[in-house]
DNA sequence: AGAATATAAACCGACGGTCGGTATATTATA
DNA sequence: TATAATATACCGACCGTCGGTTTATATTCT
């Protein structure tokens, strides 16, 4: 009753909250995710919950902001690495974020499964335009430097920076959908194959720069084909 | 108690729902929309809805069935069309496709504010989804047409067709947020148009086709513009 | 008449959110 | 410095809503 003593008292309650309520969130998904749930966790209770958020979807964006801020950290960084050309610092982007996007959710293989679930639509349309809000303009700033050098070539760097960000979004969520039941399928295989490859193309296209600019993705995808081949077929994220 | 009499009896019972559930996805969104109040709307109980629909969600899938195969009656025919350029077959499909989104929420100029508000995600997910896999093979076909008569140029029609059809409703989440708050404001405004200029030219990168293929949203691009000069704006669509 | 159908009514349990209260910590005051 | 006043952090009972279940019952078909 009332207010714990010092004994056991929290550094940073919030905070544990937020953790809480992501590691169920992307589990279980949003709405299969009880508040009570949450503070179970903790060892809280309802009235903790309500003194620090105004409700559920206020904890879901306290996550969802936290997820993107923490990369973001690292992408603003990518612009200003010295030795590295637009064209490197571009395969650097995306590769990032790919990572990321897998990385981010504690079970590694199981990552992609568990945050493409239809029951997690909510928490991937607020990562996906938070991500694009917070992305864009480091990797406009490398696009306006391959610009500047000639590389690439387009009117609006952060145009084409958002473009290739909402591209990116569109491509990792229809690829989820054939990744997840990736049973060594080899139907779906090609044709994650063949559309990761339209993907790039159609990136360099936008910025456009020549063809083929991104090896640390081809290489995967010779890897894919390869495996594909060889019949046995490993699990891959976007 | 128990079943109606005969004087009220129903003709199509299951559409009667399915038309209600729709009318108030589509204004409350579909987390705000009870299944009581759809029973309300109809007069019919509880139990008639589980007879009709396996649950909530079922009754949302019928209703995204609905509008998205209303919808691809349409669409399947512009392929076969007598006397049209793959080139006019592109803008026809682009054209129906941006009115449909507009013109299936009731309300016509509301539509938008309505359909891209964060409470119908699920909605919009499902549409997505549901219209990418149906309008792909009548978009393929126009674009394998123009490859055969050396318009286009692309490998595989069926990804690129799914590629654009991505792009697209990337482009319509993207642009709703500035498209809702368009107030005369003349700052998204113009984001708005720089975006659904850089939109087509992409699309027409993807599909290797001559520039500016795209007579009715250049002409409304133009009147977008001109408007932005004249100062007052008038609301419109992807 | 009796089986199948279509619907009503009552109810359940889970969950989001509210609220009054309470124990500790901190600051102000005398 | 002791004490009063207030702010902070939290508890837990309760409420309303809502998805879903169950059971009863009137209608239609055979």
């Amino acid at each position: 009753m009332g207010r714990p003593l010092k004994s056991e008292a929290r550094e940073d309650t919030r905070g544990e909250l937020v953790d809480a309520a992501w590691r169920l969130f992307s589990t279980a998904g949003y709405d299969a995710t009880p508040v009570e749930a949450i503070l179970d966790a903790v060892g809280l209770s309802k009235g903790a919950f309500y003194y620090y958020f105004s409700g559920k979807e206020d904890v879901l964006d306290a996550v969802v902001g936290r997820m993107v801020d923490e990369m973001a950290l690292e992408i603003e960084g990518i612009p200003h690495i010295k030795d590295l050309s637009p064209i490197e610092k571009m395969n650097r982007f995306m590769e990032e974020i790919s990572k990321w996007k897998l990385a981010h959710m504690d079970i590694l293989s199981e990552a992609v499964k568990v945050i493409y679930r239809d029951k997690n639509t909510i928490i991937r349309y607020k990562m996906n335009r938070k991500a694009v809000q917070e992305f864009t303009p480091a990797l406009a700033e490398i696009v306006a430097e391959g610009v500047e050098k000639g590389v690439f070539d387009v009117e609006q760097p952060e145009d084409a920076a958002e473009m290739i960000l909402l591209l990116s979004n569109a491509m990792a969520e229809q690829q989820a959908a054939d990744v997840i039941r990736l049973k060594n399928d080899p139907e779906s295989m090609q044709r994650v194959i063949r559309r990761t490859k339209l993907y790039l193309e159609t990136i360099e296209k936008v910025i456009g720069s020549p063809r083929s600019i991104f090896p640390l993705y081809d290489k995967r995808i010779q890897e894919m084909e390869k495996a594909l081949k060889s019949g046995r077929v490993k699990e891959n994220g976007v």
